[in-house]
DNA sequence: CTTGCCCCCGTACCATGGTACGGCCAGTAC
DNA sequence: GTACTGGCCGTACCATGGTACGGGGGCAAG
């Protein structure tokens, strides 16, 4: 399995060519040793490693400049596993930004096919309408009027580790009107920053309770 | 209001002048009339409505490309508002599958932060661990064996509008195993389609509770 | 009539993740 | 030995949605 040409490491990740030679360029993997003069390139078994490393944190969705950043973190021995669990949760809000914008996107899009016709001539197209004249579209996501934010705080139980408040936070942060929120396992507390005109505390205790944990108001909106 | 220079076009719609140009480029707007000689551009107020139309359809997920075509679907008198339709769902069906895609990584990453011990040395990382070695992240929500794709019907009471179902929609279309929902206001139900290995019928209901709605199963899965 | 702001144009550049091309050389297979 | 596959290198190019820059000119107020 060893000695492979950039070809073989290519076929065996299932990429180009090109593309092993890019993420050489941009510091990703590092030039494979060759013969003086400059043959070949050789590749052992752990490049074809390190491009799959690659690969799969793709798919999670980091850049490859995340993912520089996660090669050399793997690399340094000092590295703190937390180091690694904080990269993943900042890339989970990350992702979680573009859930919610494209979610608004969809939205807007299903209001304007609800009002559409379907059929008859173009002066009837309400979409053509809603883009030439609207402010209905920006105007109805927009309609929040002063939000009076708040931070409010629930004890939890049940959660028995740092994925139960992961989970429970999340809960707390697809609620409407929740701007942030921190969730500790160890005290089973969360505090959550919230605009108390879009919802309150006794909704939040529910979403949580609903995912299955025990909650209580220990501060609620004044 | 008419006759206004760049400048006055490009704050009327809040955004640069060079993006204004730049449009121009890509056709998205025709060159303005301007002193023989070639002075100043000078812009209508139909320019106006023409940047803010390629805005709003930005909004909506719409590349410029696409934006190209509407624009002209909008000058074409012959245009069906039908065609205009299919854009719009296509468009939808678009943003749906990069919300499920992202909704994929999003599994993957909770996967990762459930099992991770969120300190300690490196070597005990659990995520740099699955992106060396994995077929577990591939596996893990890949290995949903023979899904058992059901439709379920959901009775919910307390929709006063179009904006609650869609409330409703949004959350049943947010747990796990649901692949598409509609729920309508005007019959009092949701018809959700699932695959039923990764929820139930109660599970749904009771997320539809907890959004402030009472619900009862009509139809469950068998 | 001069100052100063705004606009003109073309071109280059940003990030992102690659892909393509052309001329040349390494290695191998017959 | 020679043909052929495949690797080497630098550079340019793809889409996307702009942003930046520099040298020049229009236009209006003072």
């Amino acid at each position: 399995m060893s000695d492979m040409t950039i070809g073989k490491v290519a076929e065996a990740v299932g990429v180009g060519v090109e593309t092993i030679r890019f993420y050489e360029r941009r510091g990703l993997i590092e030039q494979p040793p060759r013969p003086e003069g400059g043959g070949y390139r050789v590749y052992s078994d752990e490049a074809v490693q390190r491009v799959q490393f690659i690969r799969r944190a793709q798919e999670l969705g980091f850049s490859l400049r995340e993912i520089a950043g996660l090669l050399s973190l793997r690399t340094d021995h000092d590295t703190d596993a937390g180091e690694v669990r904080r990269l993943a949760t900042d890339k989970l809000q990350d992702v979680d930004r573009k859930i919610e914008r494209l979610q608004h996107i969809r939205r807007g899009l299903m209001t304007l096919l609800d009002r559409c016709p379907g059929e008859g001539p173009l002066r009837c197209c309400s979409i053509i309408d809603a883009l030439e004249h609207d402010e209905r579209l920006a105007g109805k996501p927009t309609k929040r009027k002063e939000p009076d934010m708040q931070t409010l705080r629930l004890a939890i139980e049940g959660m028995h580790c740092n994925g139960c408040a992961e989970i429970v936070r999340h809960v707390l942060e697809r609620q409407a009107g929740v701007k942030g929120c921190s969730v500790s396992h160890e005290n089973g507390e969360a505090r959550v920053a919230v605009d108390t005109t879009q919802t309150s505390a006794e909704q939040l205790a529910e979403a949580v309770r609903g995912a299955g944990y025990s909650a209580s108001i220990v501060t609620k909106a004044d």
